[in-house]
DNA sequence: ATCTTACTGTTAATTAATTAACAATGTTTC
DNA sequence: GAAACATTGTTAATTAATTAACAGTAAGAT
């Protein structure tokens, strides 16, 4: 299979919690405008994002909720799972763990770092807390792919070079600092401040 | 000024952190290249949003990195700075509201509001945290026009109602569920775990 | 059975975003 | 002060993403 474009990657992930959702309340099929409607997309982005990853149905009944989540789960998950690490972990590497623990299977939050001799050693919203200088070691011993970065802005160099060299295949960094990395690491950015800003700046041009 | 794109207000709100990093270490100018290379962008990138806000420089010497910090401002801020509240304050919600407690003037975080008893009417990360019952009151009294949803998913639609409800004009929505609003209030949504699959798939897909 | 309807899958068209190309011009070098 | 260079601003070209158009067809109505 091709890769995939990002933004229907994206879509993928939300549809099958989605999908997801409506399994646990029964219902077995859904069109795609259901689908559409449930995300405030088209029904044809729907259709077309289901057409790449090559499902599709017989039926005029919709698709098959829990065939599409088994698709789905074969293009984004794989076969034996993901680990991830989050280092940092105040109270957005906090929010990320709980979040993650015991939600999905496929990919796993299994060891958290920080320097603070307060928090390391111990268990943190259900992971094991390590210090910085265990990073490379137990990345490598739990072969962990993913690392999350929810340290102080001025760390969060160091810490991605720390990461890329024990190992890690992808970063998600949550720092307001944007990261030079190798492009053999897959990297994904997301800062808060400017998701706000670009907020208020929408807020402000509606107003005039 | 015509609405500028999306993408570029995004960039402008970084550029702008950059520069104002920049400008804490004595750099009073700074080139088209430097800029996109501190995001890892293309020059042609920077010079061209740049271009879309209306500042230009004379010099040879790059943009004047206190000038374009303005001219930034002019664009993104409004001159008596907008209000946000954040509903819902377990991790997430304080990881933002400590984040921005006292780092801007022109957005503050002015409110918060949750259901638990035992966090409501006392301080929480530097700002007062409300009971739900309070969230309409408070709301138009402070004149609060964002809303940030750091609530359980299923709470989340009926939150947005109520701060839509309250004159909230733009929704920043933390919760895994895609909210189905009013276009008169501009929203922005992010998933954490949307973010951290899409990151696996391309981990995946590179080892292939 | 046939007709109508409603839905999917897919190609084509459109729109948005990025990148390339390059003219204009200030700066530096000699 | 002339030549070479480096940098900006902007238009044009390219690429990516979305949306429209529509053929094909199962399901239900008559």
């Amino acid at each position: 299979m091709n890769r995939l474009p990002e933004k229907t990657i994206g879509r993928l992930s939300e549809y099958r919690r989605t999908l997801l959702n409506c399994l646990a309340k029964g219902k077995t099929h859904i069109y795609s405008h259901e689908l559409a409607n449930l995300h405030n997309i088209t029904a044809v982005q729907v259709r077309r994002d289901i057409m790449l990853i090559g499902y599709s149905t017989t039926l005029k009944k919709g698709y098959d909720v829990k065939a599409l989540i088994d698709v789905i789960g074969d293009i984004i998950d794989t076969k034996e799972g993901l680990k991830a690490a989050v280092v940092g972990i105040g109270n957005l590497g906090r929010a990320i763990t709980s979040y993650f623990n015991g939600k999905r299977t496929k990919l796993k939050i299994t060891a958290t770092f920080d320097t603070d001799p307060e928090k390391t050693n111990r268990v943190i919203s259900g992971v094991k807390c390590y210090p910085m200088a265990d990073l490379n070691k137990i990345i490598m011993e739990q072969d962990i792919s993913i690392g999350i970065l929810t340290v102080p802005p001025e760390d969060a160099a160091n810490v991605a070079e720390s990461l890329i060299m024990a190992g890690i295949k992808g970063i998600l960094n949550y720092t307001s600092t944007p990261l030079n990395i190798s492009p053999n690491v897959y990297l994904e950015e997301y800062d808060m401040v400017t998701s706000l800003e670009k907020v208020a700046y929408f807020v402000k041009e509606k107003n005039e």
